[in-house]
DNA sequence: ACAAAGAATGAATAGTGATTCACTACTTCT
DNA sequence: AGAAGTAGTGAATCACTATTCATTCTTTGT
């Protein structure tokens, strides 16, 4: 045998998936999916179109990878601010903050992965984003139920009704209209919104006026 | 001159753009908008392909129309429901429950009209009717107010989070998984599921405990 | 019955961009 | 240096349907 893959070509090729993704990364945040051409990435990431290919299985596929990176970043926030000090409805709170906010800073991203029309295999990450942001929701609500500070309730669906009304919340904000950014994203602007989409997701947890 | 439109004819002409719509409906009502063919919706219809397009700008075009429809109906039920007896709340709730019902019982072209990935100008579309559904709640929400069944809220803000709630917590329902139909959706699951999704909604709105 | 105009047809075309694959270049090992 | 295998290339191909348009068929008015 002559040739044998070496540790130095397993990285030189890591490397190169790793820019396929970053660049793939890139396009979307700055036109989302459907605009993000194969020619596009390639030429971005130094490669040939074909050598795309040698990485992901098809183009959807690199897709649902990137979706997926994307989306780990944005849990795992979620997450850590669920894991913090308090009471399980102060944390809920401080991570709905976290959804919003951040998504409001990375409008083109946040769409893209909320609302960008996909194709089947990214929309199938795409539910499980969602559940995976429900999961976390449902966990801390029953905590809060065992705490006392939340009120007894069906936690899966709380949680859901969680996710949806942020993500409506957020979808008008950050829909692309179509050229430029949306003028009605101030910071200031931000707090209102967020703020008074906390309120309702905070009454209907807790039943408790605001 | 020798030919002149004659009403039997636009009568005719009409018929035949109906009968392409109700064609449409129907491909969409069984395998949703992505696999609506021109050439299927032009066999069922009994027509050629070409004479589609004498009818409709595009398929965009065409799919719009038949998403505006379909959509008119449901907006319609829910402005319905609205316009009952019976203070803002009890209103707001029949809705919500009309709406979600409503969903279930036709779920491929719920979920077609809430979830499916669609072309932009369709998209554009379902930004409408969702706007158009928020519209109504927030005027209902408004009148609650005032007649003092609902506390002071930003209205536009709660009817939002509303749609959002119930289109999340019906999404994972009405998601057409491959085949088949979904095995979640007995009646009696049914209204579990709305009377959960209706309690939260209710309490977002109300800040009391149900 | 004929001419003029419109409507309908559907096979052929076109536009798009993902994907392939025959080929070249490079790496490794003896 | 040569053999053997792998990675990279990118122009050509493919797949998919929406859309077109030259032609045929209908309707209408004289």
């Amino acid at each position: 045998m002559a040739y044998r893959e070496t540790e130095k070509m397993r990285q030189r090729k890591a490397e190169a998936r790793q820019r396929i993704v970053d660049c793939t990364f890139q396009c979307v945040m700055d036109g989302g999916f459907r605009s993000a051409r194969i020619t596009r990435i390639a030429d971005l990431a130094g490669v040939a179109t074909g050598t795309i290919y040698r990485h992901f299985e098809s183009r959807e596929d690199l897709f649902a990878g990137v979706f997926r990176l994307a989306t780990q970043r944005e849990v795992d926030k979620v997450a850590e601010a669920l894991a913090t000090e308090g009471n399980a409805a102060t944390r809920l709170e401080t991570a709905l903050r976290q959804f919003a906010e951040r998504a409001l800073r990375g409008p083109m991203m946040a769409w893209s992965l909320i609302a960008e029309p996909v194709d089947p295999k990214v929309e199938e990450e795409r539910l499980k984003y969602r559940k995976a942001y429900a999961n976390l929701f449902e966990t801390a609500i029953r905590e809060g139920i065992s705490e006392g500070c939340l009120p007894d309730q069906d936690a899966r669906q709380s949680s859901t009704c969680l996710v949806g009304a942020i993500a409506e919340s957020l979808v008008g904000p950050l829909s692309p209209t179509q050229a430029g950014h949306n003028p009605a994203a101030t910071p200031d602007n931000t707090d209102v919104l967020v703020n008074s989409i906390i309120r309702f997701c905070m009454q209907g947890l807790t039943g408790t006026r605001r």
